[in-house]
DNA sequence: GCGCAGGGGGTCG
DNA sequence: CGACCCCCTGCG
C-alpha cells in the first residue's frame, strides 16, 4: 500500500494525547517526537500535531482523508458539545478545560467488544499485550516505514483459536469468554449487522450483555466506543470515585449504587452523558 | 537489584 | 458476594 498524507487545520478540538490516552483505545502508542502511531481495521497511522495543524500520515485502506474522517469522527462538532457541557456547572467546566481535545472514535465494532472483554479486572498495559500478542499471532502483517504491524483478528481468524490457545497468549480466566463469545458469532446466534442496527440503546445493552465476558459496564464501553451511543455512561472505579467526590459525597464510595450514578448521570448529563464521562474520566485518572 | 505482595477500566455462578 | 488468571508495579 502506498503511503498517503492528510492535513486538517483549525481543528479546535483534537489532542492526540487527550484522545489516545482517554481510556477508549488500546493500539495506540507514543513515539519519541510526542507523535502516536496506531493502526485499526487495515489502516497504519501516525498522529501528529504540529501548531494548530494535526498531520495524519501513514498506510490506508481507501482514501486517507475518509478513513481519518470517520475514524477520527471529524464530522461531529465537539466545540458544540463542549460549550453544552460546560454550561452544566464547574466541574464538567474544568474537566473539559483539562481534556479538550478528547474525541470519541469510531471503533470497529468486533475489536471493541473483544478488547473490552479483555479489559476486565485488567489493567492497561496488560491488557495493550495481550491484544498485541493476540494481533501478531491471528492479524495479517502490514509494513510501514520498515516497521510490522499487525491487524486485529477478525472473528474467523480468531475462531481457529482453542480454548488453550487462547490461554498461551496471558488471556487468563477471560480465555473461556474470548473463545465462547467467537463462537457465538461464528454460530451466528449474533451478528454484528443486528447490533449495528439496533437504534434502542436498552434492547442493544440487552443484546450486548447475552456474550460470553459482558457486563453492563463492558456494554456500555462497545456502545460509546464503536456505536455512536453518546448517551451511556459506563461507570468503573474512577468514574464512581470522581461522581462520588463531586456530587454524592458518600464516605465510603462503594457502597454507592451504579443505580444511583447512572440515574444522577441522566438527570445531568442527558443525551451527552458519555462525553461527560469522558472528560470527567481523563481529568481524574490524570490528577 | 531482586523477590514478593497487592491489585487491576468486571463478570459469573 | 467471593473467586478469578496473570502481569505490572511498587515497596522491602
Amino acid at each position: 500500500m502506498e503511503e498517503q498524507r492528510y492535513i486538517l487545520k483549525n481543528c479546535n478540538s483534537f489532542e492526540p494525547v487527550h484522545i489516545f490516552d482517554c481510556g477508549q483505545c488500546f493500539r495506540w502508542n507514543r513515539e519519541e517526537d510526542g507523535s502516536y502511531t496506531g493502526i485499526f481495521k487495515n489502516n497504519v497511522l501516525n498522529v501528529k500535531k504540529e501548531n494548530e495543524d494535526i498531520i495524519f500520515e501513514g498506510v490506508c485502506d481507501g482514501d486517507i482523508e475518509e478513513v481519518c474522517k470517520e475514524y477520527f469522527d471529524l464530522n461531529t462538532d465537539y466545540e458544540e458539545i463542549k460549550a453544552k457541557l460546560s454550561n452544566i456547572d464547574e466541574y464538567l467546566k474544568n474537566s473539559i478545560e483539562y481534556g479538550k481535545g478528547i474525541r470519541i472514535l469510531n471503533q470497529d465494532l468486533w475489536e471493541t467488544i473483544i478488547s473490552f472483554i479483555i479489559s476486565a479486572n485488567n489493567n492497561i498495559p496488560r491488557i495493550k499485550g495481550i491484544i498485541e500478542r493476540k494481533s501478531k499471532k491471528y492479524g495479517n502483517k502490514i509494513i510501514y516505514k520498515g516497521k510490522n504491524y499487525y491487524t486485529f483478528p477478525d472473528m474467523n481468524s480468531l475462531g481457529k483459536a482453542s480454548v488453550e490457545d487462547l490461554r498461551a497468549l496471558g488471556l487468563g480466566f477471560r480465555d473461556k469468554r474470548i473463545y465462547e463469545t467467537t463462537r457465538m458469532f461464528l454460530d451466528k446466534e449474533i451478528t454484528l449487522e443486528e447490533l449495528e442496527n439496533e437504534k434502542d440503546t436498552d434492547t442493544l445493552r440487552e443484546k450486548l450483555i447475552t456474550l460470553s465476558g459482558v457486563g453492563g459496564k463492558v456494554a456500555d464501553c462497545i456502545m460509546l466506543f464503536s456505536l455512536k451511543k453518546f448517551d451511556v455512561f459506563p461507570i468503573d472505579v474512577w468514574v464512581r470515585r470522581v461522581m462520588n467526590e463531586l456530587y454524592i459525597k458518600e464516605d465510603d464510595e462503594n457502597k454507592v449504587s451504579k443505580t444511583l450514578i447512572q440515574n444522577l448521570a441522566k438527570e445531568k448529563y442527558n443525551d451527552l452523558a458519555g462525553l461527560a464521562q469522558q472528560y470527567l474520566f481523563y481529568w481524574k485518572r490524570d490528577a
